[in-house]
DNA sequence: CAGCGCATAATTTGATCATATTCTGAAGCA
DNA sequence: TGCTTCAGAATATGATCAAATTATGCGCTG
């Protein structure tokens, strides 16, 4: 357990099923263990979690309300593909959505949340240099999910927070394939904006940060998705 | 040895239970069926509804991932109450997604699908003339998502939806109060730009109109019956 | 005689329900 | 007031039914 966030949740002795199979499941989605295309079976489930039927199938529910898997017509439910309409409509919500959540950060946030920030930048950046993928999917995630926390606006982040699920597991593909040399995010710039209290700055090193990623993965899906 | 009482005579579709759960919990919330703050339990639903426990479980999962319900923390669940910040919040969420969904329809309707548009905000003014405050509420609803439906935009579309169910029951508590009289949309604004295919036109109508309406909703909230 | 296609059987998976268990909230009692 | 008990609601399980996909076998055609 001594990988990544430290959740802000209560230690919680008493989690309720669904809710273990919910969060579970939603962090294999979110760092790409589960491929685009596979699907993702009930009684699978079951056998794996050791939990019950309805739990499993509430949690199903969840993710696909989530836009974390697609239900495939039938009554098949999968992990999603994108297409590269799909990531022009993801495109256009995580600019609005983060940009906005940036700004508004950026009048709430103290020194000692910025030099968090920055620790979590700093170790980032090291697992980039020993190409440990699964780690900076991580901590890429956590920097945004930590700064957006601090935007004092709970629906938007959660909306924010949800579009992550929906390119989790493509971007890990994609990060997979090209690995972590060519990575290169806007951080530095965001930490800038931030200790200067500059939301327009923040807001700019953001829609760079984020219109970098999606266009990569634009570009990574074009070449088509066989890859591992 | 179940002695099925296939009571169920709606044979309507091989719509599944907890869709169908779903489907018709989510209409009783968008138009305000449901009071704010309203607890809604399972075993409640499992009994108007005719459904089992299981079914009910799912739809009732599926809504809180909407933010159409919130669970209180304990295992309780309600209709979610306003606050002044939560209207802030989806008054930006509309402006963006919605603004850009009227553009993006713009460049795709027909004249045909604009007679159509045209026709259903006739048929609102009717309803606003009548007071009829449920069905001005659908067509309303209506009127938007149709729109909408033509940006050829489903993931930023279904956002879009989603947030509705957020004040769909604090705005029927609104409209309840004031009436349908001050009621004033901009959608003959919309339908001007549509016509002449000007999206600037349309997503500056669309703008006024979704301030319009949240502004309103944030005064009546002021007067009534939030905290906060 | 071999390969292909369609119809049917078998198996897997999803949907639903009845029931047991656990937990929360509140009434009752010292 | 504070603790205990109790009722009711939510959580979780496994069984059962239904649907769909896969597997199989027969007949047909080249």
């Amino acid at each position: 357990m001594a990988t990544s966030t430290r959740s802000v949740s209560v230690p919680a002795g008493k989690q309720p099923a669904h809710e273990a199979v919910y969060q579970k499941l939603r962090v294999q989605i979110l760092f790409g263990e589960l491929a685009p295309g596979q699907a993702v079976t009930i009684q699978g489930l079951v056998e794996h979690s050791g939990a019950g039927m309805t739990p499993v199938r509430e949690a199903i529910r969840r993710l696909i309300s989530d836009g974390a898997l697609v239900f495939q017509g039938n009554r098949r439910v999968s992990v999603p593909l994108l297409s590269s309409a799909d990531i022009d409509e993801l495109l256009f919500a995580r600019l609005s959505l983060e940009c906005e959540l940036a700004r508004r950060a950026t009048c709430n946030v103290t020194d000692h949340i910025i030099e968090a920030l920055a620790e979590i930048d700093a170790t980032l950046d090291r697992a980039i240099a020993q190409g440990d993928i699964r780690r900076y999917l991580e901590l890429n995630y956590t920097f945004h999910k930590q700064l957006d926390a601090h935007a004092d606006a709970p629906i938007l982040s959660d909306l924010a927070d949800r579009q992550w699920l929906r390119f989790g597991p493509s971007l890990r593909i994609i990060c997979g394939r090209v690995g972590t040399q060519n990575v290169q995010d806007h951080h530095k710039g965001i930490l800038d904006g931030l200790r200067r209290r500059d939301a327009d700055l923040v807001a700019c090193a953001m829609e760079r940060d984020v219109v970098q990623g999606m266009e990569q993965m634009r570009q990574g899906l074009a070449q088509g998705l066989t890859s591992d």
